[in-house]
DNA sequence: ACCTATTTTTAGACTTATCTAAATATATTT
DNA sequence: AAATATATTTAGATAAGTCTAAAAATAGGT
């Protein structure tokens, strides 16, 4: 059907018009794909005339119906196979990442369907995003950055905003979690640093790591 | 590493080379391919450039060691993904071929290996074929072609040579299945099929059917 | 040994995806 | 409103993998 490429210029799109609520740029495309300008411009002409995107010149790109669908299939691929390296092959979650990328690249809906079955349709991968169903539904989570909590306020950590190695790194040494409850207990106005108690422990993060924790608040 | 086509190059000659136990010529390997000798010849430089393969021009070709050991591992990751999408994924044998297909260039030497240990290391595909272990050893199998057996002579039916969906489908039809005891009632010499009992049933099979089914001797 | 048929290689072209450098459009400042 | 800076597109090149058509090498038959 559509090449990796495609699919991959389709996902990054997919997560820049989330992240900006707004047409993509072709630098920021550029910037998340990693590559040049010029070669973002030739994509998306490819793109369009696919009418996976709408696009005019100057004016940034935004996906069509049929490229919204087809990047949530993609991230649903994706995710589904982290679940599964994470809970049927016994990796880490920082270790996921780079194997997901090509193997949500497979073409195969009974393969996805069959995983998804398998895995018991799971609603979360290992870093707390969602899994989109077969018909691309996200389930929504009101769930919001730990930095965002206030002195003695609480939640159950419940997803990660970055999901680099070195932070996922981080969290395991710290024995941060998702599925942990964590209290806010002092924050520091100076630097927006924190003191929480996280399972009986007290830890003190800087507001670099509270901003990419999210919570749930009962 | 490699690319899709190169290892998949690579994987052809491993097998034509074992099936006329002689060095590979363009045409044979164009064939296989499924593409056009000049294809080939053109690619045959590039591995041969990459010390995969010792190429002579006009002289056909044969895997180094390091096109062996590459093409070795591919097939590992084919027929344990098989192995996955039958077993685990409730897929029927004549399905998982083409997806195979996409699954063994998936590059992780861990995914590999965890995905071996999950499946409890089996030793063969769904189709009967062995799978390399890590290291690249085949365990061999004794078996011949049904077709080779004689009046009254039985034995278990332990792979197919044909995997093709048709072949494959065919032999779900008639029950016939790897691990069932087949014995011979008569053998017509006139057309070379045979009558064979399979599980108290009697079922005539032609040559063509008896040639594509390994047979293992008590 | 020569002629012919077959196999294999080469030459030149095309597609996809990328790059650098240059041109053009848009945005920001003065 | 003009000048300048930034963003975007275009032009032309490259690499991988494929193709068709033509040339060259090998194999077979007499
Ligand atoms: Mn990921
Ligand atoms: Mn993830
Ligand atoms: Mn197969
Ligand atoms: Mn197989």
């Amino acid at each position: 059907m559509f090449s990796f490429s495609e699919e991959n210029y389709l996902k990054a799109i997919f997560h820049l018009e989330r992240k900006y609520q707004a047409g993509v740029s072709t630098n920021a495309l550029a910037e998340e794909m990693d590559t040049k300008a010029s070669s973002v411009t030739d994509m998306i002409k490819k793109l369009s005339e696919k009418e996976l995107v709408i696009y005019k010149k100057y004016q940034g790109v935004k996906l069509s119906e049929l490229g919204d669908k087809t990047a949530i299939q993609v991230i649903r691929k994706h995710r589904l196979w982290e679940y599964f390296l994470v809970e049927k092959l016994n990796f880490n979650w920082d270790e996921v990442h780079d194997i997901a990328e090509q193997l949500e690249h497979i073409k195969s809906e009974k393969l996805t369907h069959e995983l998804d079955k398998f895995l018991g349709f799971p609603k979360r991968d290992p870093h707390g995003d969602p899994i989109p169903d077969a018909e691309g539904n996200f389930s929504v989570a009101n769930k919001m950055l730990l930095s965002e909590l206030g002195k003695a306020e609480k939640g159950i950590c419940v997803g990660v905003k970055d999901s680099s190695s070195e932070f996922l790194r981080f969290l395991d040494k710290n024995n941060i979690a998702l599925g942990k409850d964590i209290k806010v207990l002092e924050k520091e106005a100076f630097d927006g640093s924190m003191l929480i108690l996280i399972e009986e422990r007290e830890l003190r993060i800087s507001q670099l790591i509270s901003n990419n924790l999210y919570i749930k608040i009962q």
